[in-house]
DNA sequence: CAAGAATCGAGAACGATTCTCATTTTCAAT
DNA sequence: ATTGAAAATGAGAATCGTTCTCGATTCTTG
């Protein structure tokens, strides 16, 4: 199998922060690269069999967000969950699951996502910040739950 | 001092749901009422003076999100902020500081927020999903940390 | 191969939150 | 007003996700 090409975007980013891209960590990206959402540690941990210990997973999670590889969701009960940042995967939104808590990528039409954009811009204009990111959350019942 | 609308409706709901309105809970949400954007139960017992035991604040503050009166907001470091529900604040949204994790309540002048809404349920429709709700996160930089 | 840097693994430690339980307060019916 | 049931309180222990510590291990580079 060859390597992919986000593979390689993500151990060119790891390099230039001067952080190694272990097998472990291929195995918590290839994890997420299959995954239609952002994963906790725990997923992670048992969608990965248990091979790999919290610890260094947890460790390198981090590692691999402050390197600006993966992002950080933070959702109920304390639980981060963790996707590919957008310029892996590109730029899209999410589905919170108000039963289970799940959450699922959703993707909005290039129009809305630019008029979405747009927004977003005038409200910081207007407040007098600068919008470094945003993120539309929407709320509503998973496949599972509903 | 006249006990205010919110006041009145709060009530109103708590009992609804067979919740008690005591004196600790009136604080509680007169503090929230005070505030421009959510706090955690460790931010409101410092705005409180240190009044409520910590136990009682976070029960408080689940018996009142569970009942619709609350809502909560999970930030980073596993924080959970609580604000008044949107139906007693009106229709909000969020700007999340990247350094300190702070949020500010944020509001989309009324000709954004129908375009906001719309691009919502048309996503919604297209992903077969009914959208219960939805909430814009902009990512930036607060006051204090500009 | 050797030295230094980065990682790993196991367990302890931490911090936000939740739970337990005995006591106290509130509300409604009498 | 009194009483009894339901709900809330306060203090502390317990829980759980996450982070830290540290000795052992694995790169990477010369």
């Amino acid at each position: 199998m060859t390597t992919s090409s986000v593979d390689q975007q993500i151990r060119s980013r790891l390099g230039d922060a001067g952080v190694r891209y272990t097998t472990g960590r291929q195995r918590v990206t290839s994890a997420l690269v299959a995954s239609d959402g952002p994963r906790s540690a725990a997923e992670l941990q048992t969608q990965l069999g248990s091979a790999i210990p919290l610890s260094s997973l947890y460790r390198s999670l981090a590692v691999m967000a402050s390197a600006g590889v993966l992002a950080p969701h933070h959702g109920s009960q304390g639980v981060t969950r963790y996707e590919l940042a957008e310029w892996l995967s590109g730029h899209h939104h999410h589905l919170v699951c108000i039963d289970c808590g799940s959450v699922d990528d959703i993707e909005l039409p290039d129009a809305l996502e630019a008029t979405l954009h747009e927004l977003v811009d005038t409200v910081a204009d207007e407040g007098h910040f600068v919008a470094l990111g945003h993120a539309l959350e929407v709320e509503g019942r998973c496949k599972a739950c509903k």
